[in-house]
Order: structure tokens, then sequence, then C-alpha cells
DNA sequence: AGCCAATGTCAAATCCTTTTTACATCGACT
DNA sequence: AGTCGATGTAAAAAGGATTTGACATTGGCT
């Protein structure tokens, strides 16, 4: 779709769930360190499933980890 | 990533939300009818940017729109 | 100094999502 | 019978996400 105005808590969440390791993640969720350290780095979105897999990983809801800032955000 | 062991509640949102057509949320959401369709039919997922999209055209949250049946369900 | 784990960058190939276009079906209405 | 709006199917092309592999950096540890 656009560019990327989705952030995300990726980082966040590792460290608070014990110095998870990004590789530690991506094991987790089934995906390359490659995948982890882009979407940390906020150069794409994931996909759904994926998003799916982050926020289990964490036992929290999607939206607790991404959240998109509306590019139509008209004052 | 995988198959699309996501399931979606888009359907029933749209008839909660007076009788709105494939082609409205289609434009309120920025993409295509046949987008619309084709994620209806669970065709495949939608990128998160999407989902966020349609969550908030209905006022809900992605969790509430979309369910990901982890494949690792071992009873 | 040297090693190792964790993190980061780059680029090509692959896979999945979305668009575009064109056509088919069904039901309501005249 | 004919039209119109809503829905469905199909297939190629474009765009974005993920993988793979190889290499650079930083910090802690000995």
């Amino acid at each position: 779709m656009g560019g990327t105005p989705i952030r995300n808590e990726i980082r966040r969440l590792r460290f608070e769930h014990g110095e998870m390791t990004q590789q530690a993640l991506a094991d987790a969720c089934g995906v390359t360190r490659q995948t982890v350290i882009a979407l940390e780095a906020g150069k794409y979105a994931p996909s759904l499933e994926l998003a799916f897999r982050i926020a289990r990983t964490f036992g929290v809801r999607v939206d607790d980890v991404f959240r998109w800032e509306d590019a139509d955000a008209a004052s």
C-alpha cells in the first residue's frame, strides 16, 4: 500500500521479556533474523500472520504491538 | 508465510454497519472491490496496514476483525 | 589482543498481496 | 423482457514482504 506509517513496540517488548534476543524471537515466530531486524528498523510492515505470531509470542494483542498513524490526520 | 489460517469477520461487520456494500468498504479503505472480495472469500490475508484500515472503518481492533488459528494447535 | 554473541547492512531471488481489466450471475424493479 | 446494482471469477502485471548468504560493527569476557 503506502510507505510504512506503522510503528511497532517489538524492541521494547523483547527486552521486557527477559533480554529475548532477535534470533530467539525469529525462531519463536518461524522467520529469519533478517525479518526481525527489518521490522525493528521500520523498513516495512509485517504480514498480518507474522503480526499475529509476534503478538502471541509476547502474550499481547496485535494492536498492542503495532500502531497505525493515519496519513489523513487532518486536524 | 504459510497457507492462510486467518479467518475474518468482514462480511458480518459489513452488514452490521448499515448494509455497507463491498464497494463502500473498499472506498473507505482505499483499496479495490477485488481486494474486499478476495478477503471475504479467504483467498489470502491482507497486509497489516489494510487490516488496520478495515478495523478502523468498523471502529474495532484488528484482533476483533481477524482471528489467527495457530497450525500448531496440538490438543 | 583476541574471541564470541548480538546486532546491523547490502543485494538478489522468491513468495504473497493488490491492482487492473474484462466478463458472468443473481435479485429487485419497471 | 430488460436494466441496474451488488456480487463473483479469472488471469496478468505491479508492488511489497521474506529468505538467503555474505560481510561489518559493537561490547563483554579472558
